[in-house]
DNA sequence: TAGCATTGCGGCGGCTTTGCGGCAGGGCGG
DNA sequence: CCGCCCTGCCGCAAAGCCGCCGCAATGCTA
């Protein structure tokens, strides 16, 4: 029995022809029309992995993905229908763990499938599970060292994106300074207390030039930082 | 009963000669002489491959390849005409199973169908599949090592095309020098990591000078180096 | 409110990383 | 055998980053 898999589109072109090119492959198929759908589907029929158009009405690709990753990992590879498009899907780091812009040879489609599978297989732990933190507005992702607020990308050095990581991965919990000194530079390095302080004076800068009104690092008196979401 | 091929081109010469040769390899061949005809014609009458002219009347290659593209995943073929033309297909290429530029050998196009078909009958990816990569203004073709940048090429050498390759393939996706080196050489080569440096500093250079303003690879300082879409 | 502790912030010196020109060795074709 | 190209590396200069300091501002407690 094959692998399931999702696709949602909603051009029934594409529907059709690229589902029965999966299901040649030996992939089992589940075809929705738009994200809400979707959504619902998935809950009963759960698959492996989801092929998503980005434009849909009533809720497009990143909603879903969003949604589908608020309690998953499921993998999931986007379809982008001009170049523009791309570029959102690419620069928000949605997390999608690929993209093929249309139009698109089946071909292509089947070896990123592939490829995504196996990832996500292989490295169960490690590679497939995606990093990526959103918090509302959030957004940032390892693989692709990129932090963004509000769309818009926020340039950090690896240090401040470690300490940031560890503050919006869970949002409202407190850390101390020692747990984002471990975080930044791992366990065994002693620096002064004072130096984590610059690094938040240094994150609270950067997003400010984009956003003066930023303020989701909150400082605890004697205690530590948090991330509010 | 030969297997069914739609030959596109507005050249009668052409059109002629190239099905003469294909049906005495035991093809059968539709003919036709523009894009609007073609898509008609294949409609009542579906092939299991097509050949493509780039440049027509009426409805381009590209555009046909579109509209085939929309419902269903048939085989096609891009032919061009000039070597700027080139560019044009790879970018279109990533629609397209295959191309050939004029002049060709009658004998190559043969090959180049029967490889076509045979991948698209077995299901199955090989490694003559081509594997192109287009970001933007860059095209990168690996079978036949071309590379070319807003539509002019750029003549790299095998350890640059590989390292280009590698960053170009996933957009946005950090890849560290030790990565990079992989791709390039191999996973058992160590080499110090500024020969890195030096393999991009010449790309940089190379393209820069038909494009001064070139800046999608990306540095990260103490991470690597990504490209940008 | 006084006094102490903690934090924000600008800035600075030193260290690391990177860009770039250049060079010498090796491979390859003529 | 000669010359060209590729390549790996070196050295210098520029840029980036980071840890810490000092002072001012803020928070907490009595």
């Amino acid at each position: 029995m094959g692998t399931r898999i999702a696709l949602v589109d909603d051009d029934q072109n594409i529907l059709t022809s690229v589902s029965l090119t999966l299901e040649n492959e030996g992939f089992e198929v589940d075809c929705y029309h738009d994200g809400e759908t979707a959504l619902r589907g998935l809950g009963r029929r759960p698959v492996e992995l989801a092929v998503l158009d980005i434009k849909m009405p009533r809720m497009d690709g990143m909603e879903l993905l969003q949604k589908i990753r608020g309690d998953s990992s499921l993998p999931v590879i986007f379809l982008t229908s001009k170049d523009d498009e791309l570029d959102e899907a690419l620069g928000l780091g949605m997390g999608a763990d690929d993209y093929i812009t249309k139009p698109f040879s089946q071909r292509l489609l089947i070896a990123r499938i592939r490829a995504v599978l196996r990832r996500a297989s292989q490295g169960e732990m490690d590679m497939s599970a995606p990093n990526i933190v959103r918090q509302g507005e959030l957004l940032m992702d390892p693989d692709r060292h990129l932090c963004s607020w509000k769309g818009e990308e926020v340039k950090l050095t690896v240090t401040e994106f470690l300490i940031l990581q560890a503050l919006a991965f869970r949002p409202g919990m407190v850390k101390n300074r020692d747990q984002l000194m471990d975080a930044a530079y791992g366990e065994s390095v002693f620096l002064d207390d004072r130096t984590i302080d610059s690094h938040i004076k240094r994150l609270r800068r950067k997003i400010r030039v984009q956003d003066s009104t930023f303020d989701n690092i909150e400082t605890l008196y004697g205690i530590g930082y948090k991330y509010r979401a």
